[in-house]
RNA sequence: UGGGGCGUCGCCAAGUGGUAAGGCAGCGGAUUUUGAUUCCGCCAUGCGGAGGUUCGAAUCCUCCCGCCCCAGCCA
């Protein structure tokens, strides 16, 4: 399925970690015949890059060991899951390059089965419905160091707690009233032991069941059961779930999974979940950036989610480059947002297109080129791939360079324009400048240069060197745009440390410019691919782009180490972060 | 003070008794019609700490320190 990914080329022992170690090895020994995975979303928001970690995981084992991996909606909360995230979870997870066939599951379509064997538990005296109040669970509950206390109906007989279950199915009672707990140990130290709650009572719609039910399965209760229907061999979720392997391994010690005739029962393994510096990953802190207006949407670019990802112009090679260089491990960590661009970068750096656009222009007059004169020079495509082609772009007398790559009265490490100095104008000219126009503020507006028609293509053939190459864009056909740049969303390391994320946001983390100034070869391009503006960075246009009204957005900017050498800011990307 | 985990370079991460991989970041330098890319070099006498076992320990034992998770009828 993918067949695009470069990872396991260039390390083919490498990609290991100890969750294939296992896996590798219950195949060897036989525990498993065919490897099966699952990716487990809960329906209740958009997918971000911290999925991405477990769905290339759970894919990505499954394809290497030929087994499969299913997608399975974890619906069993109906109160907060909507068909709006089931559509997209389904968009993401196949925008990151991944195919779960026909395996495509939800817990809901087991409610019928889970239901039964909670029944069963009822018979086997493994389970009983309790008629406390939330409330008065919590208080029984104990705490962390002390042992909680046996609920008053804990004792109640099989028959008595099956008509009562039964009742709660039937409607019989409100919301909050009952719940069918399991008995296992109120005084386990592992606070999930003592007698979890496997179903309540949530009179809502649910969005595929709809009215059927109004008792529904805990997480605790569906996962297991939902692995051990489906197959699956190697369930793989996150640390905090470490904690719950005991009552998924007691619950299928205790249900009758054997009668499902599945080769192997399935096994829980923990790994650390990713976390990026700078990056908020919690869905219910993305809901709220969401909910309050704060960015314009799930797929908004400066979003963690796979959908603004995608809408920034990340290839999800890249995004799984990214997984695969982070590892899998259980040690908690923080990974340095640079890793990501670094992925980005390395890979639209060797697929992107090269195009000229001056973000921010200054306009150039060149004096010794007649006005009504215009040529065509060639540019190619992408220099270390020459089967990109060969494109034209358009010189003549007015062009426009970037304003910061002229300076009036230029430091000692600073190489390009300046008044009296020559450089080079990509696949152009060596222009000089001659004269700086300036406006009633004393603002530079114009420059006025004049070029040297022995250069043409960007050689002198006196040999002569020249210290820059500016990119530039012919003034009368540029084509003007809006673009977009995207800084990190909030302005540290760790958004929310001091308690409120919100309090963290970084007001500057979208800056729109307009008046851009474009090749015109950049119309035709599709939306969602990014082509490097030279020098620049890597652009692709917005979905609201339209023809006469072009929106790009910044995926990532090059690497630039003139802003590091001047002080000034490098140009933000994905995650940098002001410390 | 309960239970479960984790501590190897600034950030990730290999290593599972035989004498510390790799990547990112950083720092030098070469090439360069992108101050990009590419290339070359540098970057842990030490693996949370202290003892111990051993010819030999990041790996085994003991004690200690630090960090994370768990008291939803969320997942």
């Amino acid at each position: 399925m993918v067949s695009d990914t470069t990872a396991a080329a260039e390390t083919p022992e490498g990609g290991r970690d100890f969750i294939r170690d296992i896996i590798a090895q219950d195949l060897a020994q036989g525990r498993v015949q065919t490897v099966v995975t699952r990716f487990p979303p809960e329906p209740n928001g958009y997918l971000h890059i911290g999925h991405a970690k477990s769905i290339c995981l759970n894919f990505g084992v499954a394809e290497e060991f030929a087994g499969r991996c299913h997608l399975r909606f974890d619906d069993t909360n109906p109160t907060r899951e909507e068909q709006e995230f089931i559509d997209a979870i389904q968009r993401d997870v196949r925008w990151l390059g991944f195919d779960w066939g026909d395996n495509l599951f939800h817990a809901s379509d087991y409610f019928e089965q889970l239901y039964a064997w909670a029944e069963h538990l009822i018979a086997s005296g493994d389970a009983y419905v309790d008629d406390q109040s939330p409330d008065e669970m919590r208080a029984a509950r104990g705490t962390l160091t002390e042992p909680g206390r046996n609920s008053p109906f804990r004792d109640r007989s099989p028959a008595e707690n099956l008509a009562l279950f039964r009742a709660m199915r039937a409607g019989e009672f409100p919301n909050g009233t009952r719940v069918l707990r399991a008995k296992i140990d109120m005084a386990a130290g592992n606070m999930t032991m003592r007698d979890p709650t496997l179903y309540r009572i949530l009179h809502a719609t649910h969005p595929r069941t709809g009215d059927a039910w109004c008792i529904y399965p805990t997480y605790d209760y569906a996962h297991g059961q939902s692995d051990a229907i489906e197959g699956i061999t190697h369930s793989l979720c996150t640390l905090e779930f470490e904690d719950h392997r005991p009552l998924y391994d007691w619950l299928l010690d205790r249900l009758p999974i054997a009668a499902l005739g599945k080769p192997a029962r399935p096994r829980q393994y923990e790994f650390a979940r990713l976390n990026i510096a700078g990056l908020v990953l919690s869905k219910r802190a993305l809901t709220r950036l969401v909910a309050g207006g704060h960015v314009a949407g799930w797929d908004d670019p400066r979003m963690p989610t796979l959908a603004g990802l995608r809408r920034r112009g990340v290839p999800p090679e890249a995004l799984r480059e990214f997984i695969r260089r982070v590892g899998m491990a259980r040690a908690n960590s923080v990974v340095d947002p640079a890793l990501f661009d670094f992925t980005t970068r390395e890979l639209l750096n060797r697929t992107a297109p090269r195009r000229m656009a001056v973000l921010r222009p200054l306009r150039v007059i060149i004096e010794n080129y007649p006005a009504d004169q215009t040529e065509a020079l060639p540019a190619v495509n992408h220099p270390d791939d020459p089967e990109q082609g060969v494109r034209e772009v358009t010189f003549s007398r007015e062009i426009y360079v970037e304003h910061d790559d002229f300076m009036e009265a230029p430091p000692k490490k600073f190489f390009r324009l300046a008044p009296g100095r020559e450089v080079r104008l990509r696949y152009g000219y060596f222009i000089t400048c001659r004269d700086v126009v300036k406006d009633e503020a004393g603002d530079v507006i114009a420059l006025r240069c004049t070029y040297d028609p022995a250069t043409r293509g960007g050689n002198a053939p006196d040999g002569r060197k020249v210290q820059a190459t500016l990119h530039w864009v012919s003034a009368a056909d540029a084509l003007p745009a809006e673009v977009r740049l995207y800084n990190p969303l909030f302005t540290r390391p760790d958004p929310g440390a001091d308690g409120d994320v919100f309090a963290d946001l970084n007001p500057d983390s979208l800056e729109v410019l307009t008046g851009c100034m474009l090749e015109p070869n950049l119309v035709v391009l599709p939306e969602g691919i990014a082509v490097q503006f030279e020098r620049l960075g890597y652009f692709c246009p917005d979905p609201e782009s339209r023809p006469g009204a072009l929106v790009f957005n910044r995926t990532v900017g090059l690497r630039d180490s003139w802003a590091k050498e001047s002080g000034r800011n490098a140009p933000p990307s994905v995650g940098k972060v002001k410390k």
